[in-house]
RNA sequence: GCCGGGGUGGCGGAAUGGCAGACGCAGCGGACUUAAAAUCCGUGGCCGCAAGGCGUGAGGGUUCGAGUCCCUCCCCCGGUACCA
């Protein structure tokens, strides 16, 4: 046997005897221990496993490897989210089928996963392009349309007119096409959509659930409530009666002061509004908007521009007839996408009356306002309302509401709360995903295929020209079915679904992932679900984190699951960046490959090389040559578990390896639950320091040192699995380390009788001094008064005040 | 602009209001070696021979005591942005 520490070898034997005897599988339902599912967001599989994998992995397994050792039936599964677009791009710039790039992907990053000394239960693998998990994907679909959470809509999609092409939201870059570089347009497309806006108000509550603050802003941001009210404008319509332009606004109090309205150039309304001498300018101004980039669009550094309609609407609380405008300030997709514009108490809007000459009428006074001038600018503060009719001489605070009682009593509007979140676009007009289970029938409408029909599998040999439709749109043999309900010749729905609804599941499949018969079962879900502890990154926190939240809530409003969260504690690591500080790409030259470190340092190394560079949730700069210390650490380890001290049977030392045994495991124990990884290998290595100068100082007690290695790599195997099972077996203990009992903590073997405490006179240390831990503040300060130090450092001044913490320090003021 | 998170040695970082810089990297000195690598020991904020003084982005404050709490400001990173 080999006595070096040669990671090469042991890394390989360990993996394939874990393998063998399946030690990480979940038991289900295994009513002897609690159960713990710890999961970490599965990767899509690009083909490689890079350092920006191992960062998240590494330490989420650790903390798989502790709650098993801590006794808990463990779920900690792995799976590929396969569908998605490279897929597709390796098949039309290549040729290659995207079934096959997938899977072989997939392969090798399995091989490379397993490399890094994971502790997966493999046989719980879910792949989301695989029919035996896409039928449920689609089963989702039904079920969601069933309870009337799933429907079709016309919605503006990203549209490359050099592709011929509807675009995802992620293939835009920049406001262009990433594929051609053309600028992305806006067109209107019959989509389907999941309702996740009836969720609103529930997903704004995090009761109960540990996620870090920042998901919980930006989710809320993003949902983006506001209290206020829809107003009705009426407007003439074409055949001479009447309309209402309805708006969304938080001041409905200022009502009085809308002197103008501005509506979106794509408002339904504008086209019958706009009188015959404005309708060329109109016309140019909404080809213009069309045309216009999202980032011209979205930029607030832009001078506001707009057009007049030549027409009126009649502001419903003074009578006045207020024109109306169109400008690109304005958004289709918030509120109503119309806007009254009260240019003395809006910024945006007193801009844009400034510009093209529109009255500003002040209708509250502010301090410090001269309101019978001409404003200089905008305010939305003040005291006493003013050509406000009924809420003239009453004060602002309040307002709001009595504007809305005016409102509702006099049919003008009423008070509403409007949400920034949208409906979630869910087609693909793409091959690479689940399709949508619908058939389009000429007499029955739009019917869904039944549940029995599923899966509605993905045709193969497919031709990937780019048409502006979804390749699935030319394979005849797969559109052309009868329907489902009258047998008439019918088509299939062509369109596939966004990826992220299979990921909004996939933690579900999980808990029970061979169920040919139902998404789950019932018992699975009772035993498994909540997930414990959710580890990944940050970017998701309004896309895959909010989409989860509401599958999981639609899953327990049809009574399939229990709870109201599907994470009860979220943990985002942070990112993991290239040598020179900045993220690793390969035009830049900075990525670190990780096969070539394990190669050169071994899995255990890189894994604490990895939780040793700082706080897990700050990410940072990867430091190779950082990497010395975590190997000549593993090998200290090595050679103190394997080359055996001189042995006494000694109390004194005993105690002494106790007392830093159990420091050790109350410390590592307080940083894992913590998931401080890098102070918690701080603490090891203090851990093996210091028994290490024990042994060098002499001989050591043989069973306080059998203790102290035993604890040692027990508290190492959940980051370092390999080295720990081969000192574990080397020292002659049975397979294996990671089925063992985390160690305990023994209060009593850390007690001190003495400590040593500073001295302070004045707020600065000035000596040192050992006393009895349990000693009085009396007693000490009797001591510390009659130190020399002390006395020349207070200068003949008598002590004024004393301060004396336990154990820590005491100071003398004077 | 707004919302989060930061700013501590040459570097990564540590520190329930209580001894700033744990642990590690790099450096320096030494041992071993023909030599180098590896390993081990020592050293390790700055100024100073020393006593001592000064030090956690800047400035103020609270406190016996502030990296930590409060106020004002500067810089960096991430997110978001005409949201009516």
């Amino acid at each position: 046997m080999n006595d070096r520490y040669d990671p090469a070898v042991i890394e390989e034997k360990w993996q394939k005897r874990w393998e063998d005897e399946q030690i990480y599988r979940a038991v289900d339902f295994d009513e002897s221990r609690p159960k713990w599912y710890a999961l970490t967001m599965f990767p899509y599989p690009s083909g490689d496993i890079h350092t920006g994998h191992w960062y998240p992995m590494a330490p989420s397994d650790a903390a798989a490897r502790y709650r098993r050792m801590q006794g808990y039936n463990v779920l900690f599964p792995m799976g590929f989210d396969s569908f998605g677009l490279p897929a597709e791009n390796a098949a039309i710039k290549r040729g290659i089928d995207p079934r096959e790039w997938t899977y072989s992907n997939i392969d090798r990053m399995r091989g490379q996963l397993r490399r890094m000394g994971t502790s997966f239960d493999w046989s719980r693998e879910v792949i989301t392009s695989d029919p035996e998990f896409y039928r449920w994907t689609q089963w989702w679909f039904l079920k969601l349309y069933e309870k009337g959470l799933a429907y079709r809509a016309e919605a503006a999609a990203n549209w490359c007119p050099g592709c011929n092409t509807v675009l995802a939201n992620e293939q835009v870059v920049d406001g262009k096409c990433e594929r051609s570089d053309d600028v992305v347009e806006r067109r209107f497309l019959t989509q389907w959509f999941f309702r996740i806006t009836e969720y609103a108000e529930e997903l704004l509550r995090f009761d109960g659930i540990d996620w870090p603050e920042r998901i919980k802003v930006m989710q809320t941001n993003w949902i983006g409530r506001s209290e206020g009210a829809l107003l009705h404008f009426p407007v003439p319509s074409e055949g001479g009666g009447e309309e209402t332009i309805t708006v969304f606004t938080t001041r409905p109090d200022t009502v009085y002061g809308a002197t103008f309205m501005v509506l979106a150039p794509e408002h339904p309304l504008v086209a019958g509004l706009t009188t015959d001498a404005q309708r060329a300018e109109v016309e140019a101004y909404i080809g213009r908007t069309a045309k216009a980039t999202e980032i011209e669009r979205l930029s607030t550094e832009r001078e506001k521009t707009g057009v007049f309609t030549g027409g009126y609407a009649t502001n419903p609380f003074t009578g006045e007839p207020v024109p109306v405008w169109i400008a690109d300030y304005v958004l289709v997709t918030y509120g109503t996408g119309a806007i009254m514009a009260v240019p003395a108490h809006d910024e945006r809007d007193f801009e844009f009356a400034r510009k093209y000459g529109l009255a500003v009428t002040p209708v509250f006074t502010a301090p410090g306002v001269d309101h019978e001038r001409e404003l200089e600018a905008a305010y939305t503060a003040g005291d006493v309302y003013i050509h406000s009719g009924e809420l003239d001489g009453t004060p602002v605070d309040g307002g709001v509401q009595r504007a809305i009682e005016i409102a509702e009593r006099t049919g003008a509007g009423e008070g509403t709360v409007n949400y920034r979140l949208r409906d979630w676009l869910i087609s693909r007009q793409r091959y690479w995903g689940a399709p949508i289970p619908m058939v389009h029938c000429s007499e029955c409408g739009i019917v869904p295929v039944p549940e029995d029909q599923l899966p509605v599998v993905l045709p193969e040999h497919v031709t990937f020209e780019p048409t502006g439709r979804s390749p699935l749109t030319e394979v005849e043999s797969w559109v052309n079915v009868p329907c489902p309900q009258c047998e008439s010749p019918a088509r299939r729905e062509t369109d596939t679904m966004d990826t992220f609804v299979c990921s909004s599941w996939y933690e579900m499949r999980y808990a029970d992932p061979n169920n040919a018969i139902a998404p789950f079962s019932k018992e699975a879900a009772d035993y498994w679900f909540p997930v414990d502890l959710y580890t990944g990154g940050a970017e998701h926190a309004v896309m895959h984190l909010l989409y989860v939240r509401f599958f999981w809530k639609a899953a327990r409003d049809m009574g399939l699951v229990d709870q109201d969260e599907p994470m009860t504690r979220l943990f985002n690591q942070g990112v993991i960046l290239g040598p020179d500080g900045n993220r690793m790409s390969k035009s830049r030259g900075n990525v670190v490959a990780p096969d070539e470190q394990v190669d050169r340092w071994g899995a255990d190394a890189l894994r604490c090389q990895i939780m040793f560079i700082g706080p897990w949730d700050q990410g940072g700069p990867y430091n190779p040559t950082g990497m010395q210390g975590i190997v000549r650490w593993l090998n200290r380890v090595w050679s103190l578990v394997t080359e055996e001290p001189r042995y006494s049977d000694d109390e004194m030392s005993r105690a002494e390896l106790r007392k830093t045994t159990h420091t050790a495991i109350h410390a590592v124990t307080g940083d894992i639950e913590a998931l401080r990884w890098n102070t918690l290998i701080a603490r090891l290595m203090e851990f093996s320091t210091a028994i290490a100068k024990q042994r060098d100082e002499g001989a050591v007690d043989r069973m306080g040192w059998e203790e102290s290695i035993e604890a040692m790599l027990l508290l190492m195997a959940p980051l370092a699995p390999h080295i720990a099972e081969e000192l574990w077996e080397r020292s002659g203990r049975p397979f294996s380390v990671h089925t063992q009992s985390w160690p305990e903590f023994v209060e009593a073997y850390v007690q001190e009788e003495g400590v040593e405490i500073a001295v302070q006179v004045n707020g600065k240390v000035r000596d040192r001094l050992f006393v009895a831990a349990d000693a009085s503040e009396a007693a000490v300060t009797d001591q510390v008064l009659a130190l020399s130090r002390v006395s020349e450092f207070l200068g003949g001044r008598s002590p004024k005040k004393v301060i004396y913490v336990a154990g820590k320090l005491i100071n003398i003021v004077g």
